[in-house]
DNA sequence: ATACAGCAATGCTATAAAACACAAAATTAT
DNA sequence: ATAATTTTGTGTTTTATAGCATTGCTGTAT
């Protein structure tokens, strides 16, 4: 927890999108109700199959939302920047998690109980509206994703994970470092190959003059041709 | 269209989940811009990149949710009964549509304007939350599907596609026969895999006495092998 | 300095599934 | 009924990718 007096100051900053929807009063009922966590790196925010409680603000720091699979195997299905809200999905749903999420670096996030937001949306049909658009860009994503990830080779697979780090997290002040360092493992993960795949690949593009490679470090050279890649590989 | 006279009891009797919720003047509404449709076998209601307009409700037959992949490969997404909505995802992520649909067989659908169903939404929150929740609820199975289609063996994919489609559609009288008749190219489609690999497996499931195959009819004789398959396999 | 742990990189092998080719059967059209 | 077309079934070949083993590299603790 960090002390209330700024709290108020964070929260009116960085909720922007659902904080220009609400009323003063349904404002200070958030801030009455909100609590800030700090996570580590990989710690686990929630797992699969608990019960839903809160919705999740990431205020700092990078999340993943993934799915074990079979034989350990972990999809990552979504990554989430600062200031995204998640977390929310299986309480609609009225179901428990069928995802996980974890931290993938040192993060602080802001929890509010679903209960508080199933009122709000009750009392404020602009934040039905915003969770009505949320929910229906995720479902067109996620459909999009099955037929990429089934479909693509592995290069069409690779390319795509990497252009979507490049539209999510962007590049450092040099406008060709990606601002994420991933595991290996992580971005085999997030384009469904074995880590060795990943680690084969990335060599191929690094060959190619595609991308530079430096430990984490990715630099991308020919972000066009990444892109062609991933589109029609 | 067929006659007016006859709809109103057709809608009310039909679009249950939908028309419990509305007012008798949101009733009134509905019926004044609901259009019933009649598709062909195979024809396409509404194609990916199109500008989505209606809220379609599939009111007898069957419909497919699909997207065109790599090479002209089909990946089936979902599958819809009487009586489900679909096509309004798009309009309220407000993009084009990302997959298409079509009739499996000789289907009839009604179509009510979206800017209609903003409107009712608008003015009753218990229709914004039967969104939500649908919303959600397809989500959590789509991010489902990611990990299933892309980590499950050959086997377990097809056995999870005949359990949903029992899950989906049902048995016949009998008890035993699936109440569809899939061509299996379509088969191949929902379950990711080539139609020779379909036929194939099919006959594999038959030939250890999982399920009796004559055409397209489809006898599921050891139904909880079959989703041990489709959870393990 | 040394040992150790954890990644990253690479080659080799096994295998699942796609691609291809063709025949048989069933459906549809004439 | 006959021809034409589509769907189904099966065997063979090819390919992509997983799995495994090995090695080197880097940082950290001893």
């Amino acid at each position: 927890m960090i002390k209330k007096s700024t709290l108020e100051k964070v929260i009116s900053e960085d909720l922007a999108e659902i904080w220009a929807i609400l009323t003063s009063d349904e404002k200070r009922r958030v801030v009455d109700n909100f609590v800030i966590h700090n996570f580590k790196k990989n710690q686990i925010i929630y797992a699969e199959n608990e019960e839903p409680e809160f919705l999740w603000c990431l205020l700092k720091g990078k999340v993943k939302m993934f799915k074990d699979g079979i034989g350990g195997r972990q999809q990552i299905l979504r990554l989430y920047r600062p200031i995204q809200y998640f977390g929310y999905r299986a309480y609609f749903a009225k179901e428990p998690y069928v995802s996980s999420a974890a931290a993938f670096e040192i993060s602080t996030l802001g929890a509010i109980p679903m209960t508080l937001v199933k009122e709000l949306i009750d009392g404020n049909k602009n934040l039905a509206w915003f969770f009505i658009h949320e929910l229906s860009k995720h479902l067109g994503g996620s459909d999009t994703k099955i037929v990429n990830l089934t479909q693509k080779h592995i290069r069409g697979r690779l390319a795509e994970a990497l252009t979507l780090l490049i539209d999510n997290y962007g590049f450092e002040d040099d406008t060709e470092t990606l601002k994420i360092y991933m595991a290996r493992e992580d971005i085999a993960n997030l384009s469904n190959m074995t880590t060795s795949n990943a680690i084969r690949t990335l060599s191929s593009f690094v060959s190619e003059g595609i991308i530079i490679v430096d430990g984490r470090r990715i630099k991308v050279i020919n972000e066009p041709l990444l892109r062609k890649i991933s589109k029609f590989g």
